[in-house]
RNA sequence: GCGCCCGUAGCUCAAUCGGAUAGAGCAUCAGCCUUCUAAGCUGAGGGUUAGUGGUUCGAGUCCACUCGGGCGUACCA
């Protein structure tokens, strides 16, 4: 609905040649006396102009040519707003483009031909992926959905390290507990991996082996048994939420390539590092960070500001135009430094946006569960899959915006999980199906030849919702949050279901009735197309 | 101490670039099924948007400070 409006103001800055300097916008007031759209604009302009508000707003409708069968009335209200109202020939025109449009209906084509890399999960393989790495996945997969509409070629990607302390800590978990089997009496290290899975590795190794292991170094067989066994099930956790990575991209192939040594010879020949106590020290203190950080120990080895900053100059190499990072507010404090060094070797850091989401608390209930992967003592995504299913999973860690911290309780989630919005949705998208099915019976069609009967205030309210799904899905993907199409699919669900109430149709006058049914058949199709966008399923039958 | 994020109804969360009377769900209370799925609909109660000051036609939103919470602040990743 929008665009009319847009290309209306355009053509009347010729009359009035101010509107040029404003940013012109429409919102969708709260209330329906206030219109469909509404513009400030006349307050915007009352400084430049030096007039009341309201006789700005006179002159701006004057200087607008608006089609009588697009807007059918436009008002001034409140301290100066032009509130527009859409005809109703207008307003089921969106009826048409749905049908037309179906699976494509809210797709655009914006971004045609730019491509996008959305790095996301990103744990490296040493343990399960837990509820806390949920909220990653699903926000990860769902961006890289959204801006798959707009039109961008989107590719993901995984990125990890299976070298280092970490991972040798694991392949020595594996060993001990494999010597506990052959019957040593070890005790086992408290800061070791705690987990049941690394006494499963060690089993299966065992079973597979025997005892001949028994003098083999934790670093070789153990580690790599552990990483494989491990990454296998990440990816399985993953696939069941329907997350799929294209790329697999391990740090250990930066070294391999030469990537690390170059960079460093980079930032030296720029003159931006020098040596102190041994090791080597980014100058980023010139370069806009508050503090000089290590890149090399006086071990020779890297620190992970290094492997980051080559990292993202390859994927930028790749030649994307929107590079996506996605990771937990525990990172926080890391990519400042990852994007001054990128600028200062002559990247265009613009290019990359970092997603930081705010943690997850687990409940149970009511008392928080502090998580540890060392400790074992966490909650597995595939648990929590196991527990309410994959659409309940994604639409849940979807529906808030990351920048909250998020409660989950899993008594709640499991025992009151009908009450979940989800199947308040994928209920409305049921129902249509269920009056598909029926009006078979009474050989009533889908067909756009009497939608000028849809006047009920309750069918408006349907269509004009239906007509904000382009905007939102664009809106939504520019924004990177993927909550706003949550709500829009609530609003959407919540204006079907009274609907449903009022407008009924089987025992109606055969136009009306194939009328509203085509309304319910279009909003059916844009139900399942905002569900597909959040890896929702949309159900016929529940 | 410093940096990032947050503080909105009893609970969990929305709120378009700063817009009009701050909205939903859960919970509580009162109604609606011989009619397309009651996993639904209608109504009621519930708020000094943590606090103070500022910016302006207008502030939950921007600025400053205070209080409270989360995460960081390594020659760990």
């Amino acid at each position: 609905m929008k665009e009319y409006l847009y290309s209306a103001f355009r053509e009347a800055e010729n009359k009035i040649p101010e509107l040029k300097e404003i940013s012109i916008s429409f919102d969708v007031p709260k209330s329906i006396e206030h219109g469909d759209l509404s513009s400030n604009a006349a307050m915007l302009l009352t400084k430049r102009l030096k007039k009341n508000p309201k006789v700005i707003a006179q002159e701006i409708i004057d200087a607008l040519e608006l089609n009588k069968s697009v807007i059918s009335k436009v008002e001034i209200a409140g301290p100066g707003f032009i509130n527009f109202f859409f005809s109703k020939d207008y307003v089921t025109k969106i009826i048409k483009e749905i049908l037309d449009k179906k699976d494509k209906f809210g797709k655009s084509d914006k971004f045609k031909g730019k491509r996008a890399n959305v790095e996301f999960v990103s744990a490296n393989p040493t343990g399960p992926l837990t509820v806390g790495h949920g909220r990653n996945a699903v926000v990860g997969d769902t961006v890289a959905n959204l801006l798959e509409w707009i039109g961008y070629d989107v590719e993901r990607e995984y990125y990890f390290n299976n070298a280092g302390r970490q991972m040798r800590v694991l392949g020595d978990s594996v060993k001990y507990r494999y010597l506990e089997i052959l019957g040593d009496k070890i005790e086992f290290p408290q800061d070791y991996y705690q987990g049941e899975y690394i006494k499963d590795i060690a089993m299966q190794l065992f079973i597979k082996y025997g005892d001949s292991l028994r003098n083999e170094d934790p670093e070789s067989i153990f580690k790599d048994t552990a990483e494989q066994e491990i990454f296998f099930d990440i990816k399985k956790s993953l696939a069941n939420l329907g997350i799929n990575h294209k790329i697999f991209f391990n740090e250990n192939s930066l070294y391999e390539e030469g990537k690390i040594n170059e960079l460093l010879k980079t930032f030296k020949e720029k003159n931006l590092t020098y040596e102190k106590d041994g090791a080597v020290w980014l100058k980023l203190s010139e370069l806009g960070q508050p503090e000089d950080k290590v890149m090399v120990k006086s071990s020779g080895e890297p620190t992970y500001r290094l492997p980051d900053i080559a990292y993202h100059s390859v994927k930028l190499q790749r030649g994307y135009d929107l590079l996506i990072d996605l990771f937990g507010s525990d990172h926080n404090a890391t990519y400042p430094d990852v994007m001054a060094g990128l600028k200062a070797i002559g990247y265009d850091s613009s290019k990359v946006k970092v997603l930081i989401h705010q943690f997850v608390t687990i409940m149970d209930g009511g008392e928080v569960v502090k998580m540890s992967t060392r400790k074992a003592n966490y909650i597995t995504l595939d648990e929590l899959n196991g527990e309410v299913g994959k659409d309940v999973v994604r639409y849940f860690f979807n529906m808030r915006n990351i920048n909250s911290h998020m409660f989950f309780d899993l008594s709640v989630a499991k025992k009151q999980s009908d009450e979940n919005p989800v199947f308040y949705v994928q209920y409305a998208h049921a129902r249509i199906n269920s009056i598909l099915r029926r009006v078979k019976e009474e050989q009533l069609e889908v067909s756009i030849n009497h939608l000028e009967l849809l006047s009920h205030e309750d069918e408006q309210a349907l269509l004009k919702t239906l007509h904000q799904f382009s905007e939102e899905v664009l809106l939504s993907a520019k924004e990177l949050e993927t909550h706003r199409i949550c709500t829009y699919l609530y609003e959407l669900a919540a204006a079907y279901h009274k609907f449903n109430r009022t407008s009924r149709i089987l025992g109606t006058e055969r136009h009306l009735a194939e009328a509203r049914l085509t309304l319910a058949y279009a909003t059916m199709i844009v139900i399942k197309n905002g569900l597909s966008i959040l890896g929702v399923s949309a159900p016929e039958e529940m």
